[in-house]
DNA sequence: AATTTTAATTAGTGAGTGATAACTAATTAC
DNA sequence: GTAATTAGTTATCACTCACTAATTAAAATT
């Protein structure tokens, strides 16, 4: 047959990339080599060729989503921080909607038990986009826009991260029948701005 | 060998029981026939005897974790309802703490593909939760406790249960690391008090 | 005590899984 | 234009999975 002959690093990266593809689809757990190699069109052992075990294509998939959600977290400067905040977790809304596997990937065997590197890859990125967000509401504490309090940002940080992950969690087991973003920056717009406290009342 | 014949009732409990306990040790996915049968101590076979078929496991230990949820529901009557609210949510993270396979299982192939009716219930009972935790809310408005708003009971309550579950995630994915019943205690104590508005302050 | 019921066993099936070996053909390098 | 490289193939492996058939032995019933 030999269908089409692309570069290993094509190769590779369509593996990949058709591999988050099905762990949205069909659940982490159920994309083995041969539904991976159906979807790729290639035979199952070509898979093995461009990696050497199965685990080593999640680790692939593992690092390819947090590099997505590290280059996408980056603030765009403003100075209204809390507008700024509000931006960025509706980018990182729309892109759970964009890439439904992310919960799911979160969740999976194959970062918890078999991949505790990787776990801890995503803890860390985690950390960091909350700081991030604490960052920006101390920002807004600094101009008045929040109320001081010993733990205020931390904590309001917290919760909004909280919010975002509770609320893919209910998209999910809700078959994504909802508008994850929409519904995200309503209600937690109301969120940052009730918990803000009185002062820009 | 022939260790402990137990009736088959109660054989049946003890297996949906360690398929909990080990959907939280090892993941959803990796609770096999024959890694059953070896925790409770019997050959794989006789797990058949009780079971006709293994997605017959997964949906009485679904509908076992419902029914437990449902049981812990209903919220002791008091006069501050937000107390009770709080209490509630004390109570949901605790029973969490106490089977961590929940978030595990809510997010399984298990449950998402292979048995829609059960991810159509379970989605039934976070939509009461969600809904127990709006009237308790709306209970606080009438009493001045909380500010009045076109949809604030609702969204308030949907944010509660979205911290719960999203701060279940983290807590999952930083490996059980810290204490969720107190951690979620204080941070959704604090969105609760905040996003009452400047009614009680 | 004899009989029935039933919770167990051992032994085995087919389907699917990740992975390897041996070979083929397209691309690239000289 | 030939040789080396390498992205593919087919065939097959060892193993695990859920599940079945035949049989055994412990309780329960009589």
């Amino acid at each position: 047959m030999a269908r089409e002959r692309k570069s290993a690093e094509d190769r590779k990266a369509e593996i990949v990339q058709i591999a988050i593809q099905l762990a949205g689809e069909l659940g982490p757990d159920r994309v083995t080599t041969q539904a991976l190699a159906d979807a790729v069109g290639l035979s199952q052992p070509a898979i093995f060729r461009h990696f050497p075990t199965k685990p080593d294509i999640w680790l692939a998939v593992g690092q390819t989503i947090a590099r997505r959600m590290e280059m996408q977290a980056a603030p765009e400067p403003g100075n209204d921080p809390l507008a700024v905040l509000e931006a960025l977790v509706a980018r990182y809304l729309g892109q759970i909607m964009q890439t439904p596997a992310i919960p799911a990937i979160l969740f999976s065997r194959e970062l918890h038990v078999e991949n505790e590197a990787l776990r801890r890859h995503f803890e860390t990125v985690m950390t960091g986009r909350r700081k991030m967000f604490e960052a920006l509401i101390r920002e807004a504490q600094s101009q008045g826009q929040v109320e001081e309090g010993s733990d205020k940002a931390a904590d309001l940080a917290a919760l909004v991260l909280a919010s975002i992950q509770g609320l893919a969690m209910r998209w999910s087991l809700e078959a994504r029948g909802f508008d994850l973003e929409a519904e995200g920056r309503r209600l937690i717009g109301q969120l940052i701005r009730g918990c803000a406290g009185p002062v820009v009342r």
